[in-house]
DNA sequence: CGTATCTTCCAAACCGGTTCGAATTTATTT
DNA sequence: AAATAAATTCGAACCGGTTTGGAAGATACG
């Protein structure tokens, strides 16, 4: 059932047909009900592409897989796709997915120049990040997750970072602890480095040391929590605390403090932040973790709806939020032991 | 740029221009080169919503997650959506991801009258999956990853659970095991199902008892790992091994089997399925797991390639795959302690 | 009653591709 | 040399919507 044998059924012209199912102004009220009566009937759904291609709209946002790397693989990128693809669905619109084996670049040129995206969604921001240049220069709206340092604007999505590990380290710093360490994520992400910041600066104003041999960034999984642990702890004058930036990060720093003989929170504290995954949940730890917390699904519905905004020509520099974190109290995290 | 620009500038007609980028026969192959070249040089490419309205196909394939459910939770899902991707990419098509918030159904029914993707990707099949009716009775094609036990035919492509469980089963058995659990992901799915098969099965076969007590099904999370064990070494007759279905319920099962004193290996043998997710590696236990194992990514890339498959006219009922997993043996498996 | 203003509807053009049927040119056969 | 076949190319229709520019009829106003 196509709009023209809509129309036809109806003795109505398809422009008729097509302003009443729009709601347009200026088409009778009792036609207006007749025809989406009968569209309802007859299970009339618009065809996409015919919609797209008439209104230059393509009705999607775009997401693109590096293809070699494991992006993916990364179930905190799996779980904000839902969440994007969520927000999406609640403004009418739907994901685009594209994973490019002949590099993320082409992905994006193939997406901008087919006009197959609306707005192209950026995730995993690195701190220099030359997508964001690239899509601005073909002319595609683009919301990201994550925001860099440099003066560029654009509409984006972040969490506090910065501040998440700022109160961690505050926590810790007031339960007694001297030596905090920092198992962090790949170096080259924007989120990594607001993170090493707060750190920084948290540690200064407490007047303890932050030399680089006290933060390990590596891969956000749980063989590199792992390593990074036990070299820490095999240090001379090992970390009596840890702050993880992910939970799986944290799921091997606490492996390695137990094959050292050490327990979780008597021994060495352990704070980690928790994306809100369902799979790896903080309650599950022995001890339970303290966690800095932020859903990253509901930063992808969030951002599902900034960029629907941008579609309906909402005022781009005005699109962006940074969401604070919550510091969540639990037995992972206690003095240092008397020694 | 689009196609009636570019064939003005070569002083040739649509008909042509088109004939000749998407290799027809009946264009001269000297006019085909100054075509191809102009395109690049212009970096021309077709607009797809022009291109899916005049040929009919869509170029997508599509996914719909359940929108309350956090099915994408899953990180085996979002492994696998990320394999989904590359496979289609590599034969040209993208994936369109729908989240309905009214309905997975409703996901289903908007995407088939919208005409918006060629196939439907479904995964988790459920022991009783309604979803493959309505998408034949809308005339949507699908490709499914795993397969149900019913008469109907349908491209899937699944892994055999059941034989994995048994191959686990078998090794357990062979070095003494008498009290084999299973601890498994969530009952209503088809592949928990096999898995159920396959331990019945390969008890049996050993002359082991198989009781209920034996088999703890429940989301395929750490959490639910760790409490049916906990629950299962409590009885008073506590297995010496467990098969887990997940690298998850492993670690939660690991996790409960250290909190009652015990060992990994030399008291308590575990051997779980593996899906080659990166976060989370049987190396990484201590000791190093004992897996089964196949690559959900692998499966994803494959699914995507049936799919373009059913597009370009193969027989349906020959486009099915059932694949073997490798037993991969490591320390976790080992002769129960005597006593 | 003639004219201006609304309201309501429609025919036709357009979006950017694909494809059918016919025309033109070139090669082959008789 | 005429007839036939093959190789190329093109004009026009089509896919299924949206949108522009009127047109017809109803209502209001002077």
């Amino acid at each position: 059932m196509n709009l023209r044998e809509l129309a036809q059924h109806l003795g109505l012209s398809k422009t008729t047909v097509s302003r009443a199912l729009n709601g347009f102004s200026e088409v009778n009220e009792e036609t207006r009900l007749r025809v989406l009566e009968a569209a309802r009937r007859f299970n009339y759904t618009p065809n996409v592409s015919a919609k797209r291609l008439a209104t230059g709209e393509s009705g999607a946002f775009g997401v693109v897989l590096p293809g070699a790397s494991a992006e993916m693989a990364d179930p905190v990128f799996g779980e904000f796709l839902a969440g994007l693809a969520d927000g999406a669905g609640r403004c009418g619109r739907d994901l685009y997915v594209n994973a490019t084996f002949d590099g993320e670049e082409a992905g994006y040129l193939r997406l901008a120049r087919a006009k197959a995206v609306d707005v192209m969604i950026l995730a995993n921001l690195k701190v220099e990040d030359l997508r964001i240049r690239l899509l601005s220069h073909l002319g595609l709206q683009t919301v990201t997750c994550g925001r860099t340092a440099g003066s560029l604007v654009y509409p984006h999505l972040d969490i506090d970072h910065e501040d998440g590990v700022r109160r961690a380290v505050d926590l810790l710093a007031g339960l007694g602890h001297r030596a905090i360490a920092l198992v962090s994520g790949p170096a080259d992400l924007s989120a990594s480095e607001q993170r090493l910041v707060g750190w920084h600066g948290a540690l200064g104003r407490h007047g303890l040391a932050s030399e680089a041999g006290l933060v390990a960034a590596g891969p956000a999984t749980e063989g590199h929590g792992y390593r990074a642990t036990r070299a820490l702890l095999a240090s001379p004058t090992p970390p009596t605390a840890f702050v993880c930036a992910s939970m799986f990060l944290a799921s091997g720093c606490c492996r390695a403090i137990a094959d050292c003989g050490l327990r979780v929170g008597s021994d060495v504290s352990v704070i980690a932040h928790d994306d809100g995954l369902a799979t790896v949940r903080p309650e599950a730890f022995e001890p339970a973790l303290t966690t800095t917390f932020s859903s990253i699904r509901a930063a992808g519905v969030r951002i599902g709806e900034l960029a629907a905004g941008l579609v309906e020509g909402a005022d781009p520099a005005a699109l962006s939020e940074v969401w604070a974190v919550d510091l969540i109290f639990r037995d992972s995290a206690q003095a240092p032991p008397r020694r």
